[in-house]
Formats: C-alpha cells, structure tokens, sequence
DNA sequence: CTCGATAATAAGTATAGACATAATTATCCA
DNA sequence: TGGATAATTATGTCTATACTTATTATCGAG
C-alpha cells in the first residue's frame, strides 16, 4: 500500500515516454510544475527524476529554456577504478605481486609533460607484475614524485605502489585515458606474450592541487577486457 | 553577498576535510543532522553534499550505519559516447564516412552469444570506415538485428549505422567494454596500418527489453586514446 | 549463551513554500 | 531598425518537517 510516488518512480515513466516516443527526439517536455500535478507528487520529486535522467545524457535542461530529449544523446558510461588486488579478487582469483624494478630515474620527456614535472629531477621508477591465480594480470610502470613517496622501509616489495598510494595518498585529482600498445620487450615477458601482442593498457596520472603525485601505466595480459556500465 | 550555504559548498568542505585527512580512512564522520547544525544548513544540503560524493566514491552511506571514509576507495570514472561524427567534429577534424560492406550474414558465435541470437538465422552485417580529415579514424564492424534495420532505402552509404541508430533506436540499454587487438587483415587495409598491431576497440551490445539490436566493435586507428574524467 | 523479537538510529525520501539564477522574450527608446 | 533594458519563465536550490526503511544494538526468553 504504499501511496507516495517516488523519484525513481518519476524517472522510469519519463523514460518510458523517452523510449516510446510519446516525448520525441528534440521535443521539449512538459515543465516540472506541470509534470508533478499530472503525476501527483511535489516538484521536487520531478526534479529529482528529471536530473538524474539529465546526468546520464538522457535528458538536456537549461534555466527558461525548460528539458528536452537531446536529438543526438551524449550518454555517459562510467566504469569503477578500485586498486588491483581488488580487481582480481572480484573475479575469484588469488592475487599476486611481484615487484620488478624501482629505481630513481629521469622520467622520459611524455612523462614530463602529462605530469609538469621539469627535465632534469629524477622520479622514483617503480615496475611490478600483479598476478591472478599465478598467472600475469598486469604490469603496473609507475613514475612517482619522490616527495610523496614513502619513507625508505617502504619499499614496494610486499605492497604494490599502487594500494601504497591509495591509502596513503588518496582522493587526489587526475586523469584517465585507454590506449593499445604493442607489447614491449618487458611487457612481453613478464606478461608471457610475443613482444608486438596487442595489450590494454590505462594511462592515470594524478596530482594534489601544488605537486603531481604519479602517472602509471597499466598494461594488462592479452585479451583482457574492461567493462563500463551505462 | 550570497548567505545561503549551497550544497556545493559542503561538498566542497567534506573533500576538503577528507583530502586533508581530518576525516581518515576508515572513519565515521557525524551524521547528517549534526554536520547541518555545524555547517549552518538544512539537513536536506548536507544529504545532497555527501549524496554526491558516495555517488562518486568518494564515502560510504549506510542506513543506521553512518557514513564513513573508505578505506580502499572505488572511484568512478566517466566518459562520453557520443556518435562518432561527433567525436570526430569535437577534435577539430572533418569526419568522413565510407560503406564498406552491408549483407545479411549469419553472426559468428560469439556474437550470437553475447546477443541471445540463435545461431541459424541471419542479422544485417555492416562495415563501414569514419574518417578524420581523410584519415581513417574508426573501423565499425555492426552486426544489426534485421526487424529494427531500417527499410531498405536507408543503405548505410551516407549515413552510417551509427548515426541511424542513435536517431531512430535510442536510448537502449546495454553494455560496453573495452579491449585491445591486433589488427586483422581487413583492419590494416583499411585503417592503413599493419597486420596484428596493436588497436584499441570498444565492443557494445544494445537491446530494448525484448529483441537485441545490434552489436558493433569499433576498432580505432593506431595510437587512439579515449579519454575518461574522475 | 544463543536465538529471536524489539527498540533505536541514521540515511533515504516526500512535501510545500520560498527565493535565486540563467535564459529567453517582450518592450521601449534612440 | 538596432540595441539596450525590463519582464517573464523554467530550472536550481534551500528550508523545515515528516515519515520510511535498512541496519545495528539491545534485551529477554529458552
């Protein structure tokens, strides 16, 4: 017996209409006052439903202008970055790490760049396989800002720089990008392919408001695939 | 002179307040009602202030339970699909559409897997190449459910599947995932590149609630980057 | 001491009302 | 007619209040 429409409510009929046509492609809909009396609840409920459908490019509003169904909708998809362990245990296999290499390093000149970080200084060059069920999962080539590196007995033999960061560095702001690589000589042999295999590989750099904090390349085993959801 | 605290603001202040670890991993902060009292706002502000971290997540809400700081994060990551013209248009170039290849075929297993198609009648197969200022830009390889293809005029050779698509079958669900692969021999023809390197694509599948639509892979040029925000 | 019912709690949400803000539209003057 | 200005309008947001719901904590019975 429950009486009360509720936002989701509101938004899977908007979105049935959406679907159905009933509110075509480029039409303007019927404003918020409107919709909650003909729906039977408070405006904030429709603005609620309205906005979420908004969010997810489902839905175009502007002030005075009033919502409509985008002719050609930009939607988002959006996929989750949890530390990589994670990501392995979630498909029911054991985690494993290894470290390969960390060593101080000037960083190349693309490095340099995507990070504003200047030519001369070293960052701290950190190279690690992560494995699932023993097998190579991915290779994580990491640049750090030795500022915010850990103290010396930290040192990423037993925990990956990357949950390091996470719970020690974490929240910061960054970037994010996909690419495929051929794999390089390394990459070929700690992740067991031919060198030239076709490879996923994540890009991140991230930063604090004052200082870049590190920029990784994730390059995952052959095949690997990662998901979105809409 | 604004008095008002927006939700903004608060939200601002809880990251502030996390980021600056005044707020630690692992932690409860104060619940709805007292942060209102201490930040000079209603409680709904505050609701929608943490609401949109969680969305982000950045907290964890949990009824009765409170809300706390993570202690491995799951951030999430978004990014745009658009139609490809429109990418294309957005990084300054001219798109360019070329019909390759449009017959009734039936699909491969694994696409009749991930589609719920059974595996003897045929869908419409369409190949088609985007350009960027008459450079290949994307290899769309389309395998489209023949009841939702348009009628036979519409022949893909200057609007493409894409497009068609997103303007008359929009706003479906489905899924979206990323992987890397060598290039095939009809990708390197036509993506002017070589055989087995190394190629970004993103595979989608679209269905209304009660037949599959289409599933397409496309498989961009070498070096392209697809680019998500935190 | 464990099981299960019950109470307490914090987030989730609905509502009515008010005001703010950005766009658009209408108006008026030069 | 052009352009600045004012009125209008739909969304954006804040508030106070009330109720709902998931989850935890508690307490009593067996």
């Amino acid at each position: 017996m429950d009486r009360t429409v509720t936002w989701q409510a509101i938004r899977a009929e908007a979105l049935r209409r959406i679907r159905a046509g009933t509110w075509p492609p480029g039409a303007r809909i019927p404003d918020e006052a409107e919709l909650a009396t003909e729906l039977g609840c408070a405006r904030a409920t429709v603005n609620r439903a309205l906005r979420d459908l908004a969010e997810a490019g489902l839905l175009e509003r502007k002030r005075k202008g009033g919502t409509r169904v985008p002719v050609t909708p930009v939607r988002k998809a959006t996929f989750d970055i949890a530390i990589i362990r994670q990501n392995v245990e979630e498909r029911g296999q054991r985690h494993g790490y290894r470290l390969i290499d960390d060593a101080p390093r000037p960083p190349p000149p693309e490095v340099c760049a995507t990070l504003d970080w200047p030519a001369g200084p070293p960052m701290r060059h950190v190279i690690a396989l992560h494995l699932a069920d023993d097998r190579p999962f991915c290779l994580e080539d990491r640049w750090l800002n030795p500022a915010v590196a850990p103290p010396v007995q930290a040192e990423f033999t037993s925990v990956s720089a990357n949950e390091w960061l996470v719970r020690n560095v974490p929240y910061s702001d960054g970037t994010i990008g996909f690419t495929a690589r051929p794999a390089d000589t390394q990459a070929a042999r700690w992740l067991d392919c031919a060198e030239g295999d076709a490879l996923l590989a994540i890009e991140r750099t991230t930063r604090t408001e004052a200082a870049p904090i590190t920029f990784v390349r994730l390059t995952y085993a052959p095949g690997h695939r990662v998901d979105a959801t809409l």
